[in-house]
DNA sequence: AAGAGGCCCTGATAGC
DNA sequence: TGCTATCAGGGCCTCT
């Protein structure tokens, strides 16, 4: 479901309910997310005070008095809410889906704190719940990862180097997490646009001139999106529990078939497959 | 070794 | 109406 905007909006409201809250009780309906949520889960989190929410690039990281950290991944579809105890009422919708009314269907965890709960509900099961026991553990788990976009050592410079001679499409290394962290598929898509550039064109062949409009582009699209509460891309109908309104800021993504919104270009957006996932762009002003 | 493709899942929608 | 096919904001594994 969401990319590095849609995550940070999910932790800091999240924080906001829970910090310094104590976890009553754990039920875990089903285990089988991406990976199985481990058999001591519950036992690990129950008592355990939320000393922090952050983030690093999709991922959710909840610090826990006991050391332990709990790390959230939300996949395609994964999204948290906040019900009181027995009431079906919602005290915060979390999701980007806007339904007002979770179904009990999928949620696959549940977090009991005094007064809420927090409930996990993911259709597609593409999350997953890890404990990171230690400091040595948390380095590793993102030591593969790339920078993030805010990060001070993603530059210009630093994404010239890593392009240079690389076949593959410049949209791909967009997408690619051990390259640069937090993007996916519907900014991959914006940066390109803003950035003037062709998603198909080989990365050896982007000039320091388009890494840096890269780099500032990156930057622009997600800090946008944050301001705006991040992208909210189904269920349009209910506004009530509607968070993010970024996608009225989306310049070619499920845009096409629509007029180029640059002045003057007289295109038309595409959409065309890049390693199986939809691609949009105007193929007369990104070259 | 880089890079494309398949796969893990369910649900919504489009098209017949 | 009821079927089937396609697609969906991610990431990891496998194959070439």
């Amino acid at each position: 479901m969401p990319e590095l905007p849609e995550v940070e909006i999910v932790r800091h409201s999240l924080n906001k309910k829970i910090i310094q809250k104590t976890i009553k009780k754990v039920i875990v309906r089903n285990r089988n997310l991406r990976t199985k949520i481990p058999l001591n889960f519950k036992k690990i989190l129950e008592n355990q005070k939320i000393l922090n929410v952050g983030r690093f690039s999709k991922y959710l990281i909840i610090f826990l008095s006991g050391r332990n950290k709990l790390l959230i991944h939300l996949g395609m579809s994964g999204t948290i809410h906040l019900l009181e105890h027995h009431k079906k009422n919602l005290i915060t919708n979390m999701s980007f889906y806007n339904s007002p009314k979770l179904p009990d269907k999928h949620n696959h965890v549940e977090i009991f704190f005094d007064k809420f709960k927090l409930v996990y509900n993911d259709p597609r099961r593409f999350g997953f719940f890890e404990i990171i026991k230690d400091q040595d553990q948390f380095e590793k788990r993102f030591k593969k990862l790339g920078p993030e976009p805010f990060d001070s050592n993603f530059d210009p410079n630093y994404i010239y180097n890593n392009l240079k001679n690389k076949k593959k499409s410049v949209k791909n290394f967009l997408l690619d997490q051990n390259f640069i962290s937090g993007i996916g598929n519907i900014y991959a898509s914006e940066i390109l646009y803003l950035s003037r550039i062709n998603p198909f064109k080989e990365a050896r062949f982007i000039n320091k001139v388009e890494c840096k409009k890269i780099f500032e582009k990156t930057k622009l699209v997600l800090l946008n999106a944050i301001k705006k509460g991040g992208s909210s891309i189904r269920d349009f109908k209910n506004i009530s529990g509607s968070k993010g309104s970024f996608q009225k800021n989306f310049k070619v993504y499920q845009r096409e078939g629509l007029k180029c919104k640059r002045v003057d270009c007289k295109g038309i957006i595409q959409k065309k497959n890049i390693s199986n996932r939809s691609t949009f762009f105007c193929g007369f002003c990104q070259k």
